[in-house]
RNA sequence: GGGCCUGUAGCUCAGUCGGUAGAGCAGGCGGCUCUUAACCGCAAGGUCCAGGGUUCGAACCCCUGCAGGCCCGCCA
């Protein structure tokens, strides 16, 4: 029998061991159990070595390790609020009660003590218990006590593994959350509201990605999934919504790397009656905010330094010289196309004959200016060939109202002054497919058909919130801020092939 | 898509020159009434990622594949 299996069977009888005595391995409740914090809170100041003393305590959690040392032994105990030692002894368990609760425990088992805060003569807070009640038995041992788990394969695929023995892992996603909540706050102090809307479209359009397709039984049809929430959330505002945003998953069939995951949540706001430079204001107001309720999630250091980063103002640089200034190109708005897409292929870009201007102008200042933003940093007033959905710049011919908000090498944010002629807007995506062919924005003719009926002068920005994550709680890679991110299969589908057709 | 690296006990990792597979932790048995990576003793635990090849003999060398990581490319 493999080693794995063994240990599964020892604690399968012992837990069988324990019901033949009555008890439940998985009972239903365990009422009256206060967080571990709590107890710590009450120990505080407490000298070391202090005997039991007050009320009677019930606390919950998972069995860490256990060190046996004949009458005694000590079993720390985490719960969400963190841990706390419970002293297991015959002074107050009794011979019998001592050794029937070593006979079931596990590491890894969720008990629940009952007992009497004290201080161990080592000064470490802990609870004497009288009974331990085993919660949920563990059939299978957690990962290395000092160790941990390092297998990075196993704690993406297995994440509650991950969580359940990495402290910092849960830490993380709680930032996440409470982050994402400061977020929402933010924006509905500022007048903001949030809504929802779908995520199965006719026609994912509002950006450049490949969708995923699904199919609806009902209606006889394929669906993709969205890839953007701008076009929905314009209509809201053709229809007198002044102050939106959503928060919630996108999809684009693309592939995973360190910033780029398939399944992502996306931030978009629109706000009427303001303009690109009101949003970057409203920047400058959150991500600082938003630094500081990331803090408690990370060392002082780190703390400190992401804070720092995010203090305003940031940086601004505009597009057009910051591409000439890297790249040596002079006049970059003014050179024929072959030239830029000669340029665009000399970096590694996928150009080809037909790549607009726009698109070369993006690749190159992806590698020359791109990689050299690491501190928070406007990029301002693109190309207009670069986007269809900006409004053209008050005055600089050929540039859009736009920018980028820039961090460690990749991209925050994006934000316009919306296009909101209809007539306009048409053209823009028949010129970008004319040049483009399926590489360009699908076109919504409904979104057309909305923006015939008036939209106010409109700002909007886009954010991928696993980046601003990532930004946040200072972590390398996007799949440390995603629960679940994708994997893929270990073995061959057993399943047989679909029939064809 | 290209390059480099990794895959050995439940976990963390060694494994020399190609010669019958090792440690620590966890688990089992015994001891121990203040430990906190507890400690001491004993015994046990293996699809060396998978498949093929070379060889008298492969964890180790070669080929193919799978999974993961890093870098590059592609992709908002």
């Amino acid at each position: 029998m493999p080693a794995g299996e063994e240990l599964e069977r020892e604690r399968r009888e012992k837990r069988e061991a324990l019901s033949r005595t009555g008890l439940s391995a998985y009972p239903h409740e365990f009422p009256g159990r206060v967080p571990t914090a709590a107890v710590r809170e009450e120990l505080k100041g407490i000298s070391p070595g202090h005997p039991p003393a007050g009320p009677v305590r019930r606390v919950a959690g998972r069995a860490l390790t256990i060190r046996h040392l004949g009458k005694t032994a000590f079993v720390p105990l985490r719960d969400e609020s963190g841990e706390l030692q419970l002293f297991l002894s015959v002074d107050h368990m009794g011979e019998g009660g001592l050794r029937a609760a070593l006979a079931w425990l596990d590491p890894g088992d969720l008990v629940g003590a009952e007992g009497i805060p004290m201080v161990t003569r080592r000064g470490e807070p802990s609870l004497a218990v009288r009974t331990l009640t085993l919660l949920a038995k563990a059939l299978r041992p957690p990962p290395e006590k000092w160790h941990g788990l390092k297998d990075p394969e196993v704690r993406l695929r297995q994440r509650y593994v991950d969580l359940l023995s990495s402290p910092e892992t849960l830490q993380r996603f709680r930032g996440r959350s409470v982050i994402l909540r400061a977020l929402r706050h933010h924006l509905e102090e500022e007048g903001f509201l949030g809504v929802e809307t779908p995520v199965l479209e006719r026609v994912a359009s509002g950006g450049l990605a490949r969708p995923f397709i699904t199919h609806y039984n009902f209606l006889g049809e394929d669906f993709q999934l969205r890839i953007a929430l701008e076009l929905r959330l314009k209509r809201l505002l053709v229809g007198g919504f002044e102050k939106v945003y959503e928060i919630g998953p996108v999809f684009r069939n693309e592939d995973l790397d360190s910033t780029h995951v398939p399944e992502f949540s996306m931030l978009e706001l629109y706000w009427a009656y303001a303009d690109y430079r009101d949003l970057q204001a409203l920047v400058e107001r959150l991500l600082p905010s938003l630094a500081r309720t990331a803090a408690p999630f990370l060392t002082p250091e780190v703390a400190e330094r992401v804070q720092r980063s995010f203090t305003p103002p940031f940086a601004r640089m505009d597009f057009v010289e910051a591409l000439e200034q890297h790249s040596g190109l002079s006049g970059a708005l003014d050179l024929p196309v072959e030239t830029l897409r000669e340029r665009a292929r000399a970096v590694g870009a996928a150009v080809t004959s037909s790549s607009p201007a726009g698109y070369c102008l993006d690749k190159l200042f992806a590698h020359y200016v791109e990689p050299t933003l690491t501190e928070p940093t406007f990029v301002e007033d693109h190309p207009r060939s670069t986007t269809p959905l900006a409004k053209r710049h008050r005055s600089l011919p050929g540039r859009v109202e736009r920018f980028e908000l820039f961090y460690r090498g990749y991209e925050l944010g994006n934000a316009y002054t919306e296009l909101n002629d209809p007539d306009e807007q048409l053209a823009r995506f028949q010129e970008q497919r004319a040049a483009q062919g399926e590489e360009a924005y699908a076109l919504d003719e409904d979104f057309i058909e909305a923006l015939r009926y008036g939209m106010p002068p409109t700002t909007g920005i886009g954010m991928g919130v696993e980046r601003l994550l990532m930004s946040l709680l200072d972590a390398p890679s996007i799949k440390d801020v995603v629960l679940f991110p994708p994997t893929r299969r270990t073995e061959p589908s057993s399943l047989p092939p679909p029939p064809p057709g």
